[in-house]
DNA sequence: TTGTACGCGTTATCAT
DNA sequence: ATGATAACGCGTACAA
């Protein structure tokens, strides 16, 4: 193994200083342009890399960056990372990946793990509604360093996020369906301590309300975000004296397992049944019966929430929180379109 | 903003040196019980926080893994990435993630960054087929970090991989599909300079042969692995003076524009075409017309992944190549059931 | 058991 | 324009 050619070796050898060369490769003005030119020859000739780790200790810079979501395994975070990663690259960052399973703890873990290793900022789709009473929180706070809430977020004064208008995106869906002639629309929510999921909710209930549609609290079912929980939820709104002409779904995986299991009942969708899910995973789209749901934009939102970083790492002193909220799109399909 | 505190502070503070205070810090033996009790006390009380950047240069080693895919928003890379960063997370190791979009140029620099930033190994799905020609590939060799393959690997002596048997698969996805009683057989691949899709062909071509079938080039296309090229093939195909009873693709986005394609013309599915995908990505499976595939256990070729790199920087000395096989799993569903 | 002194590779602040 | 030196925060061989 050849040992690392460091700024030392190569000021040695042109019987210079090492600043010299660190002038040099820096584009600092303070040097001449022909020194410039032999050392960046010479560099190239000695193959000498650069340690970003050192530079990393001097600068009090790592250009890391930390993204802390539940899981990468659904198209919609893979997707947000997706977007971070391209937009943050143009910029020289690094993408570190963290996945909390939604347990607080891990949560808080991985904050301490990324605050040692010195990332410059964290991303973050909250897995704890009382992040902001955790130590490990308050850390990131310490250190002012950007922190950014995407999706999940938690409206706290002073720390921007990037979400979509969850409370449009549900009164959206519930007008749909109201249009469609639906009257009794039943809500499967996810935990509606998340803000995500109770603007949802709130969307939901102000479209009944401004159709004159009298809000039933039997029709609301908290469930997990997986097809068992939605065929679950399904068979219990089945099995009201009064059932449902709808479903308006937090969740697209949920829903999914609402059709599945009111297919299986013999019930018809969407003529007796109408379905939204919520997120446009990509299966929502491929099914023969494929299911209306609401797009997030996920590479853009990742996309933005990586801008706003970029934004904050360069005006560092004049920090401006911004909430930066991007438009839900109801995207229509069979499961819920009766013309 | 309060000053972060280290060793040198808390050394102050007892009176003691810095040398000390890392000792008691790294379980350092040389070091009396009561010393190292009171500094871990103290260190807790200043909210003392490892400097991970700081240790990572003095001992070369950054904790960090560089991950290299194509795109991260695909069931398949993804659930890799989770298994990667599960496995990964308990050995103390951050995964950074970087995307090639399948361009040779953005892999190349992807590594060097990497390399700049001093990780300690790199995990790549290659991109290039030539790239044990490439000058970064070769810095990755001379830094003597553990390089390994997974599933878009290339063959290189000295050079671990972690993959399905690709062969194997593609034996499987065909005799099944003679089994069902079909012999016309036309196959998807992808570009077949990468060994993967190569094997699956050569699978595909030995399973054939094996049942005294002509194999005939005319029904074997070359396509990228979407929705869209999936219908141009099913296209071309169905144009044929004598038409495939059967399709075994490479991808299953081109499995999938395949079966729309055919559905639009009005043909059955699979009673006069059955048709086999590959990945077991998520839709394939939640689709009324679920389509067959094979399951390549990403989650679990992730986790392999990071055990093989665990167990290469543990044994740095006595490095041993390792080729690790994993099992393809045929998942028959209706696309392919004619029963 | 503890202290001293130096190095990891780089950059920034002084001089010259 | 260049050189000398210190510093970033930590770990360790050596000496005491």
């Amino acid at each position: 193994m050849t040992k690392k050619t460091t700024i030392y070796d190569i000021a040695k050898k042109l019987n210079i200083t090492a600043a010299t060369v660190s002038r040099a490769l820096n584009n600092n003005p303070k040097i001449s342009k022909s020194t410039k030119e032999i050392v960046l020859r010479t560099a190239a000739e000695m193959n000498y890399e650069q340690n970003k780790l050192a530079q990393a200790l001097k600068n009090g810079k790592s250009f890391n960056v930390g993204v802390i979501i539940s899981r990468i395994d659904s198209n919609f975070f893979a997707s947000i990372i997706r977007g971070i990663e391209e937009e943050l690259f143009n910029h020289g960052y690094h993408v570190i990946i963290c996945q909390t399973n939604n347990n607080e703890n891990m949560e808080a873990e991985n904050i301490n793990t990324l605050l040692n290793a010195q990332v410059d900022g964290i991303l973050m789709s909250i897995s704890n509604i009382d992040i902001d009473k955790n130590d490990a929180f308050k850390r990131i706070l310490n250190k002012k360093i950007p922190l950014l809430f995407f999706d999940r977020k938690k409206s706290i004064p002073g720390i921007s996020s990037i979400t979509i208008d969850d409370f449009s995106a549900g009164y959206k869906a519930t007008q749909h369906l109201i249009d469609e002639g639906c009257k009794r629309i039943s809500h499967l929510t996810v935990d509606r301590n998340f803000e995500i999921f109770r603007d949802r909710f709130l969307g939901y209930q102000k479209a009944l309300s401004d159709n004159n549609i009298l809000f039933d609290e039997s029709l609301v079912i908290e469930t997990k975000s997986n097809i068992e929980a939605g065929k679950d939820a399904a068979k219990k709104l089945l099995k009201l004296k009064n059932p449902p002409d709808a479903i308006f779904s937090s969740s697209d995986f949920s829903a999914l397992g609402a059709i599945q299991e009111i297919k299986a009942q013999g019930i018809r969708i969407p003529q007796d049944i109408c379905v939204v899910g919520f997120s446009n995973e990509p299966f929502t789209k491929f099914m023969e019966l494929s299911i209306s749901s609401i797009d997030q934009s996920p590479i853009e939102m990742g996309k933005t929430t990586a801008r706003v970083f970029i934004e904050q790492v360069k005006n560092k002193e004049k920090y401006i929180e911004q909430k930066v909220v991007l438009d839900p799109t109801l995207i229509v399909r069979k499961s819920s379109s009766r013309k």
